[in-house]
DNA sequence: ACGCGGCTATGACAAATGTCATCCGGATTG
DNA sequence: CAATCCGGATGACATTTGTCATAGCCGCGT
């Protein structure tokens, strides 16, 4: 028997997602968490051989999981199971060590078999989206823009997030002005769109 | 037996829903379907007692579906099963004719229940989403102002929102600054950030 | 030791955005 | 019929945003 701890946090989902398990012969899902932070524990005590993982889930991103993983359970496969194929979260679930990377839009019965392979020491990625992660090359912007574009998502004013990072404005404008200018857009809503898009977020 | 009609957009959790409800004894997944414009005929042909529909989804929204459904299904009962609790949301689906709304954050085993209940025509409502819908109140935006916002989400700047709706550049500022000052924010981003937070957009 | 890139800041300027007053025409409603 | 509301438009104005040049400081690699 695989040993699967499942990770998701809408419930419905993960209740489905545990159904569809059970009908395998194979595996058995061990443990459910709906929090990041909440996986690492479990995990400890549960010692599956493979944690399929969400990475929009409150607590601690699972691609944030996946550093901790590899260093407390060396033996577990992690697989991401994610509903967006952006190029970044590949790019940063494989740095970090997943064993694989699946999308919510692949068929069901694709699970089954991607958990099988994880357990084999097997990668498993969807070949159109590694090569679109290839291609994109990792996010060019450094540290801080990152930060500055990412607070701009929710922060309306260059006021407010200059506030919050204990900036000048002008720093903060000089700052979206460069992602903007990396990023191609015509103003920040543009090149917080664009890198959220790719998972430079 | 019950006979459902799953409309869903990503498949593996599709396939989990199915998974789930093929659990039930008195429940029978008849169809499955990708995109909300597939629902109408789909039903068409196979009858179902209770149509399960997500809301995001390509080629009709959920909550299009309904209207349409209630014309030409009038026996059916459809079931919003959403990620979203957003009070508009809610508002339209029952506005719509929907026998209940479901949230994705449920337990899975709440999802039989509902259809069941739904089946026996009743309506299934989480009681805490209703007084918010309730609370909230309609939007406050005018046609326009709706249509105007909710391109500001993905068109970055005002003269090419003006350009899409054939409208001046003056005419769109209007409507976002009187849609701005409607919602309380300060700036387009915000506006669009609280007017879709509430299922306005 | 030198150069480079990243972080921070300032100032000046141009462009985009948001506000306001005002206008017109049509539809609805009291 | 008058009042009101919505869609649509213009012009003027203040504010915000985006761009650019410039500069200091720090750390890293050669």
């Amino acid at each position: 028997m695989i040993r699967v701890l499942l990770a998701e946090d809408q419930a419905m989902v993960r209740g489905a997602l545990a159904a569809l398990l059970a009908l395998e012969g194979d595996i058995e899902v061990v443990a459910e968490v709906a929090r990041g932070d909440e996986v690492i524990t479990t995990a400890l005590k549960e010692q599956p051989d493979v944690v399929l993982l969400d990475i929009e889930m409150p607590g601690q991103s699972g691609l944030d999981v996946l550093t901790d993983l590899r260093t407390k359970l060396p033996n577990a496969r992690s697989l991401i199971l994610t509903t967006f194929g952006r190029p970044g979260y590949l790019r940063r679930a494989m740095e970090n060590g997943a064993a694989g990377f699946l999308l919510k839009d692949a068929p069901s019965r694709d699970l089954a078999v991607a958990i099988r392979r994880a357990n084999a020491g097997e990668r498993v990625v969807d070949p159109g989206l590694a090569a679109d992660a290839l291609s994109e090359g990792p996010s060019p912007l450094t540290d801080r823009e990152q930060e500055v574009l990412s607070l701009a998502r929710t922060i309306p004013t260059i006021a407010e997030i200059a506030d919050q990072l204990y900036l000048s404005e002008g720093t903060v404008r000089n700052y979206l002005s460069t992602a903007i200018h990396k990023l191609g857009a015509q103003n920040r809503l543009e090149a917080t769109r664009i890198a959220e898009q790719k998972g430079w977020l």
